[in-house]
DNA sequence: ATTAGGG
DNA sequence: CCCTAAT
């Protein structure tokens, strides 16, 4: 059910074609009235068939998607029962489509089971926590309560006491609630290979008391989110995604977190499994060998002929060990040519430079500071008339704290008027020559970005995926002052005046809040020299993002950073290449921070996930390989800590 | 434009 | 993360 539609695309001839495919009937409701020219909005189908806008997750993953231009197998298992397939085929038209082949996509049970293991012991965790918490408190009935608002009858929504009622075990009403509707959804175009990687939720009443011990049951590499209390969803979701979420609603999660899990493909050629705590290259049933084994002959492989990875990926059923083989071969590849000695040389004479002379403009410029920079963002205001279909909308953000802004278009479908993100998250990156003269009239800046994203749209059908320079670097150093405004495709805030009649949505209120305050960009203001604050957004990194930076290394060789961006992050507009740098840099220091830990200081002081331990296996082998020394605490500061230097720190994501 | 390193 | 030097 709710598979995601996505239609985002300029049709200049009219042509646009989604087809939706559910396993239920929604499929003649919707599209039609939506293909309307001026905009795609990602919308998700309800099971009933009615539209929910998507969430900035869900456009990325689409986006992943579309990333390719040509057709690639993608395997989304959905929030409860079955896993689809669904391939997407752009023909050179422009025409979307969507099909549920027969194919499948083996690469990912890897990626899968990797993130299975995690998750399992992230949940662990939860539990012991809460079972801590139990023994200290006085138990607190929770209560269970359906809910009315939910899109459908499926949705069950628990709500514990605020004050965190310690049972997180919701009681057999709530599982039995949860999964006795299978059959509602209708009968489905499931996967011909429902068996792999499958993502279900059978779970039996009886099931949640075992539940209790092993909080987390895997059966067959299946995943029974089913058993999860909302508390454990999150906590999931939050390993999963990087952030913290208020939906309450089961379903949504368990449809987010298997949609992460499963769709997280990116990275499907390198696949790992994770055994007994050890990396295991997805191969092994061919070698039969340890990881040790396959990195050796990884080492040694001979070079072959280059084959498309994209293109091998996928279609065929046993396309994993292929892929496999193939960018093993890759690496060997890389290293030869390398050489050996040409590598040590390269790695020991590392660039020396300067040292980096910071803010000069610092000591001339002390009067024009502005103490408080975000009035700045006041000042846009006045949207420029004369945008002829489109308007602007500002939306201030929520009561929490920062003041956001975002522009939105409001665009006519059909009559009626959809308010649309106007796309294109404003990052650093280069920024654009003509930005500078523009900076000082804003209105028009905005018309112009606006444009210009419309194209992409056109051209790409992916709105975030194209960078989008930065004008908040420019900006800041303008003398007008004038913060562009950030228009994030991040959430799509829904006015409740604004976002009036979609064709046969009607938008419950509830609905529309949850993500806008879901993914909140953590932009820090940090005071610059320059008169200015500088964004410092810190978006952690989650745990799919860090697989795929690992495979990503481990696919391109450390270093080449763009390539990799290219490769696996294309879908997130954010992470630039030197964000990969640092993050592999980092990874790399906390790989060979290996830590024991343990109890002490383990989970308690950082909010942040730790890495598991395979992908900084991992990560210390590939660094090994390429001869990365390991950042040495020696060289460093203290000499003489070795002791706790070594035992300190787990890598965090 | 991309990468390495320092902060 | 951000910034700058180096390539």
């Amino acid at each position: 059910m709710e598979t995601v539609v996505a239609i985002e695309h300029n049709d200049d001839d009219g042509k646009l074609e989604d087809i939706g495919v559910d396993r239920s009937s929604f499929s003649l409701s919707s599209p039609k009235q939506i293909a309307n020219p001026v905009v795609y909005k990602l919308v998700r189908v309800e099971g009933d068939g009615r539209l929910v806008p998507a969430t900035d997750d869900e456009v990325m993953e689409m986006e992943d998607f579309l990333e390719h231009e040509n057709s690639e197998m993608r395997v989304v298992a959905d929030t409860g029962q079955s896993l689809e397939c669904i391939s997407i085929e752009r023909s050179s038209s422009g025409k979307l489509r969507l099909e549920c082949p027969k194919g499948t996509a083996d690469a990912d049970f890897g990626k899968l089971n990797a993130k299975l293991q995690y998750i399992e012991q992230m949940l662990q965790k939860v539990k012991q926590e809460e079972r801590l918490r139990l023994s200290c408190e006085s138990p607190v009935p929770s209560r269970v309560k359906k809910d009315s608002q939910c899109s459908d009858d499926k949705a069950v929504t628990v709500e514990n006491n605020q004050s965190d009622a310690p049972h997180q075990e919701i009681p057999s009403l709530a599982s039995s609630l949860n999964y006795t509707h299978s059959n509602q959804s209708g009968s489905v175009d499931q996967c011909s290979r429902p068996s792999e990687g499958v993502i279900e939720s059978g779970s039996s009443a009886s099931a949640v008391y075992s539940a209790l011990k092993s909080n987390f049951s895997m059966f067959d590499g299946e995943i029974c989110l089913d058993k999860l209390s909302i508390r454990e969803l999150h906590e999931l979701f939050k390993v999963t995604f990087g952030r913290e979420t208020t939906v309450k609603d089961k379903q949504w999660l368990k449809r987010r977190i298997a949609m992460s899990l499963t769709n997280s493909r990116d990275v499907s050629a390198t696949t790992f499994i994770i055994k007994d705590n050890k990396i295991v290259r997805k191969c092994e049933d061919s070698s039969g060998n340890g990881d040790a084994e396959d990195v050796i002959s990884m080492e040694n492989a001979p070079v072959e002929a280059d084959v498309n990875l994209k293109d091998s990926s996928a279609l065929e059923g046993c396309g994993t060990e292929d892929n496999q083989v193939v960018s093993e071969t890759k690496m060997g590849k890389h290293n030869i040519e390398h050489g050996l000695g040409g590598e040590d040389h390269q790695k020991a004479a590392k660039r020396i430079r300067k040292p980096t002379k910071r803010y000069i403009e610092e000591l001339s410029e002390n009067e024009s500071r502005e103490p408080n920079p975000m009035a700045s963002l006041s000042s846009s205001r006045n949207m420029g008339p004369g945008l002829s279909t489109t308007s602007y909308v500002r939306l201030s953000g929520d009561a929490s704290s920062e003041v956001r802004t975002f522009i939105t278009r409001v665009d006519s479908l059909g009559g009626s008027d959809v308010q649309v993100p106007c796309v294109s998250r404003v990052r650093r990156s280069h920024p654009r020559k003509d930005i500078t003269s523009l900076t000082k009239f804003l209105p028009i800046d905005i018309a112009k970005t606006a444009k210009s994203d419309n194209k992409v749209l056109a051209e790409t059908g992916s709105c975030a995926a194209s960078e989008n320079p930065d004008k908040i670097l420019k900006a800041r150093s303008a003398p007008g002052k004038l913060q562009p405004p950030s228009c994030e495709p991040e959430k799509e805030k829904q006015l409740p005046g604004v976002s009036t009649s979609e064709p046969q949505q009607e938008l419950r209120p509830k609905r529309v809040d949850p993500f806008s305050h879901t993914s909140e960009d953590n932009i820090v203001t940090v005071p610059t020299a320059k008169g200015g604050m500088r964004r410092k957004h810190h978006r952690a990194w989650t745990l799919v993002e860090v697989m795929k930076l690992v495979d990503g290394v481990s696919r391109c060789g450390a270093g080449r950073w763009s390539e990799i961006k290219r490769l696996s992050f294309s879908s997130h507009s954010y992470r630039t290449s030197v964000d990969l740098k640092d993050k592999w840099r980092n990874l790399l220091k906390a790989s060979f921070a290996q830590a024991p830990a343990d109890e002490g200081m383990n989970v308690r002081k950082h909010g942040t996930a730790p890495i598991p331990e395979p992908i900084l296996l991992r990560v210390r082998e590939l660094a090994q390989m390429n001869s990365q020394a390991p950042p040495n605490f020696s060289s460093s500061k203290f000499l003489a800590g070795a002791g706790n230097a070594l035992g300190d720190r787990p890598g965090y994501l």
